[in-house]
DNA sequence: ATTTCATCCTGACACCGTAAAGATTGGATG
DNA sequence: CATCCAATCTTTACGGTGTCAGGATGAAAT
């Protein structure tokens, strides 16, 4: 038998590893340090060295949750020239990244816990922006056009994981997808000539 | 001095009470029935019987927070013939919901704790949701229209309250209210004939 | 007057986050 | 190589939380 040793070596990485399947588990309202510290197979104020509190964990992976979103929209996106289509697939990718993590999505954009004055959350919830901001700039649209884009694909998640969108939830995939597009497609700046 | 009666006389409606100031001061994160049996003046073990557990009570509090949401959006259409301009104040009602009550917000719209299969606040959602496909029924609009203009403004409130909207936070409030008519125009169903 | 029963309280338990203090170990320093 | 140091992890302890079981109270019904 492996008796585990008194340093785990990796510890910081294992926790958020941990973290990540409590909240798909547990999600945000049923996270639980000590839960995570066992996932890890430690004692429970070990992540206290790493991450100061509960919150301090909650920051990191919110942090690495801003880059996990940046990806569900770049796997969208990729391949298309369109502006309008890839601001399209943005908001399918915004959807995707909901759906496939829903307690992570939650820790991003409604909860609390996650320290908004961390300087590395700060540049991960930024970079998020200005990738959204580049969008709407490359269809020539103005500040209206940013907000417009964006609540229409934040509003379309929040609202599918809430289960509020029951008639949403109903329909074959494809017909989803089509519906979804259909709704940011008017949101999207007139197209330029 | 009065000492209490053993029996409070109305304690589900001075939970219900207690329990609205409590999320609005401690949000739902930090809300603890503890805490709000302590704002009732009554033990701790006292509004299991009202409520049976916490789920219980917050519950009756979302069933609650649907009939401030359903008030906010009534405040502002009221007085307007105009669909397009009423379905335009239902969705600055529904920012000033979110602004004026975050913690209920999040809880009817972000929370897993409400029974979602109480049959009094599916009533109370429902009624919500019937109003508003009233809006674009009125309209003329389909069902994408429900979706863009539902998302839009969810999408709207939702971020807000998140914190993410700080270009829209530091505007004077005659900019923002207009900023965000010019949003939800963007997603109504094009004027009838 | 007695019984009944909803209401409310007390006490207990397991779980939680956090802090303090001790054990262990890898690595730097001599 | 021997020693010390600092980082890492554990143990223990404390107050707070939700929930359950059992007892106390008192209003209403018999």
């Amino acid at each position: 038998m492996d008796d585990k040793p008194y340093h785990h070596g990796d510890l910081r990485t294992a926790l958020l590893a941990a973290g990540e399947a409590e909240l798909a588990e547990r999600g945000i309202e049923g996270f639980s340090l000590r839960s995570v510290a066992k996932r890890a197979g430690v004692s429970h104020a070990a992540p206290a060295h790493h991450f100061g509190d509960v919150g301090g964990l909650l920051t990191a992976l919110a942090t690495e949750g801003f880059l996990h979103f940046q990806a569900a929209m770049d796997a969208r996106e990729a391949g298309a020239i369109d502006p309008r289509e890839r601001a399209v697939r943005a908001g399918l990718g915004y959807l995707d990244f909901a759906t496939a993590r829903p307690a992570l999505f939650r820790l991003i954009f409604s909860s609390a816990k996650p320290d908004t004055a961390n300087p590395a959350l700060q540049v991960a919830a930024e970079a998020a922006y200005l990738h959204l901001v580049g969008l709407v700039n490359a269809m020539g649209g103005d500040e209206a056009d940013i907000i417009a884009l964006w609540a229409a694909s934040h509003g379309i998640a929040d609202l599918a994981l809430g289960g509020k969108l029951r008639m949403m939830h109903h329909m074959p995939e494809p017909a989803r997808e089509a519906m979804v597009r259909a709704v940011l497609t008017r949101v999207l700046p007139k197209a330029s000539p």
